[in-house]
DNA sequence: TGAAAAAATGAATGTTTTATTCATTTTTTC
DNA sequence: GAAAAAATGAATAAAACATTCATTTTTTCA
């Protein structure tokens, strides 16, 4: 047999328990009883519970934003790639139940009100995913004359929401109606006239 | 203003958040927070966590029990009491889902390998019930001569069979259905042939 | 009103739980 | 089969938690 446990594993399993019981009622023992190994053995791979967590929470995001690279990377026309980004973004998080009950539970990944960010890696990297796709589309002449700083934070602000919004259970209106409603008057702005 | 709280709000609000989180991720705290008191007013209730979880459990038991004895109180026929008390407690546990949470989990309410059960009084004061509508029965001649203690002790077992099952999560037929169905075996079986 | 009784508070304390380490054992490598 | 890598879990340190109680606040009732 090759090693009893690998990072990927022990990351999607934390990533399982984590989301169940939150951070604060989830022991490191929990973790290592789901994955049938020692506890000692755990700390082969994180240096502390916080570096478990944080590492979780990583492993969870990075597969996610993959995904996303992937989904547009074969794609020509500026326009499919803003809305396959959009659209599958969002699609990929709400398949993924554990790591969107992380990111909607705790306040220090997408904090509704001003206060320090802990994982300011994964707003870094998706921003420069819409600025870069913002660009070539400026460039192209197929957007409009935005700035492109300032419209990719926004997109991205308006994408956060849309991931807390989730959980807040609108009445009338699906979340994933009201995120593509959201989404066209969005492009349609983005979009230079004829 | 009155007293802050009273027994009744504290043990709701505690079956509350001992169904959410089990009783060893549960703090004393969590419950006075979810209650807005200081954690020390708890203890002018209760001896400590054990007695604040074994008093909330019979307070959610204890109000099953009673809305139960409610819903037979008017009714002669013995047969239609027999439905009601069955049907009737059945549906009212379902919708109590704080309460149902707390039975399926706590293996020390209803173990399913024979060990100490750590609150027989729910046992007894259900199985009496059940025994005094076979006495009755059997009295008016409704149901056939069968020995009263065993066939309550049966029908309590099935019963608790399907408090736990609900859990399980049957495929094809739902709890319900498959409850219904047990029921009207047992009662056919139970009335005197004409 | 105001003095006694009842209720509530939350900081302080001691116990329990939990995180973390590491000497030892087991498994893998070559 | 010897060295290196991985895994173990009992032992220890650190943190979380339950519980107490001196003090404050609120209610009661003359």
């Amino acid at each position: 047999m090759a090693q009893k446990t690998s990072p990927d594993k022990i990351f999607e399993t934390a990533l399982a328990v984590f989301a169940k019981y939150g951070f604060r009622r989830t022991r490191v023992e929990d973790i290592a009883t789901e994955l049938d190994i020692a506890t000692g053995t755990l700390y082969r791979y994180v240096k502390n519970k916080k570096d478990l967590y944080e590492k979780t929470v990583m492993f969870g995001i990075k597969r996610w934003q993959t995904k996303v690279f992937e989904a547009i990377a074969g794609i020509e026309d500026v326009t499919e790639q803003f809305i396959v980004m959009a659209k599958k973004g969002y699609g990929y998080l709400a398949d993924d139940v554990h790591l969107r009950q992380i990111l909607i539970t705790d306040p220090s990944i997408f904090p509704l009100t001003p206060r320090k960010v802990r994982f300011p890696e994964i707003d870094i990297a998706s921003i420069n995913l819409i600025k870069s796709i913002l660009k070539k589309g400026v460039k192209k002449k197929v957007f409009c004359n935005i700035d492109i700083n300032m419209t990719a934070e926004l997109f991205y602000s308006f994408y956060v929401m849309f991931i807390i919004k989730t959980y807040i259970k609108s009445d009338g209106h699906s979340t994933q109606q009201m995120f593509e409603n959201g989404l066209e008057l969005i492009l349609n702005g983005l979009l230079r006239k004829a």
